[in-house]
DNA sequence: CGATAATTGTTATCAACTATACCAAATATC
DNA sequence: GATATTTGGTATAGTTGATAACAATTATCG
């Protein structure tokens, strides 16, 4: 041990008496982050948390996740493609996404089919019924979820901030 | 069921017979993502995935994850905290803490002191190796981590990303 | 062709992270 | 001084991510 095991709480630093450039916190209230503000990862962090928040709770009527709601997507536009290639495509380990398909399966919103050129793969498609909750789904994310994004970035900058995700997510 | 249970795949719909803009990608290859790259929370999730992996990576040779990464900066910027108010500040839960305090102090990074004032709280403080680590992380994550990270996105819109990502994890 | 390797969906399992309820000790409130 | 609140802690459960292994099927290649 390099420290004493009891403190008298006055041996924090003085702080404010020499007037020095600190973000607002004082002894009480909010602590200082420090070079905590300026890590990406951090806010990023943060950031995505928040975000997947405000997607649960837009899209709460339709009872589905971030996961889910990329899942439908991709089916949408890619049909006749198995788990694997899908799985593959959203960053979902296969054995993970037998659980997710039984969820969305077990609420007619997709379906496996038995592939008839491979008998091992299950084509993946969407029920009438994941057709209907996906646009519907689609429909919140956009004038809820993206509107309010806009409306607190700007046009502009939500465009530059998902320009500069998307590089990272590829070329990082 | 609203669909047949076997697939002849020659149902998937024809694709490049009528010319659309179609992003790159066959009835082979890469899936198409569709709004799926429009989705602010889908990036974000993949970015953040993206830059913890790299965090790990740089600071592998301290083996300090993010979070206790962000522990050890928050205890050196705010000495004569609790549990309590570091972990809020983190968005930690309490009961969860206790367990990654547990991890800090087993490797003498951190102590627990029992307050003057109020014989409830442990008060944080940072050992003289705590201080060390911390020290060679911050260079590390600094050199390689950010540097990586501006060196890929550009000064510029570096800064503008951490600002936006900020705000979110605000206002949002 | 036939032996061997690779793929697909799946189960089981584990680690990590998150969340809730509850408890004893200590303190605050009235 | 009775009651409520706070603090650190335990137990526990849910969620997500990761690995090993397996049967069925298909691909590869001698």
């Amino acid at each position: 041990m390099t420290v004493s095991k009891t403190a008298s709480d006055a041996v924090r630093p003085q702080r404010s008496l020499r007037r020095e450039p600190v973000d607002p916190a004082g002894d009480d209230g909010m602590l200082q982050l420090g070079e905590l503000s300026g890590l990406l990862g951090y806010s990023l962090k943060r950031a995505q948390l928040k975000v997947f928040e405000d997607f649960l709770r837009c899209v709460a009527p339709l009872q589905l996740t971030p996961a889910q709601f990329s899942v439908l997507l991709l089916l949408d536009k890619n049909p006749g493609r198995n788990q694997t290639e899908i799985a593959n495509t959203l960053g979902i380990l296969r054995p993970n996404f037998v659980a997710m398909l039984d969820a969305l399966e077990s609420r007619d919103l997709c379906a496996r089919m038995r592939s008839a050129n491979d008998r091992r793969s299950h084509i993946l498609v969407l029920t009438d019924r994941g057709r209907a909750v996906l646009a519907r789904a689609k429909k919140l994310v956009a004038n809820k979820h993206e509107a309010r994004l806009i409306e607190v970035l700007g046009p502009a900058n939500h465009a530059a901030l998902l320009e500069m995700l998307a590089k990272l997510a590829q070329e990082f």
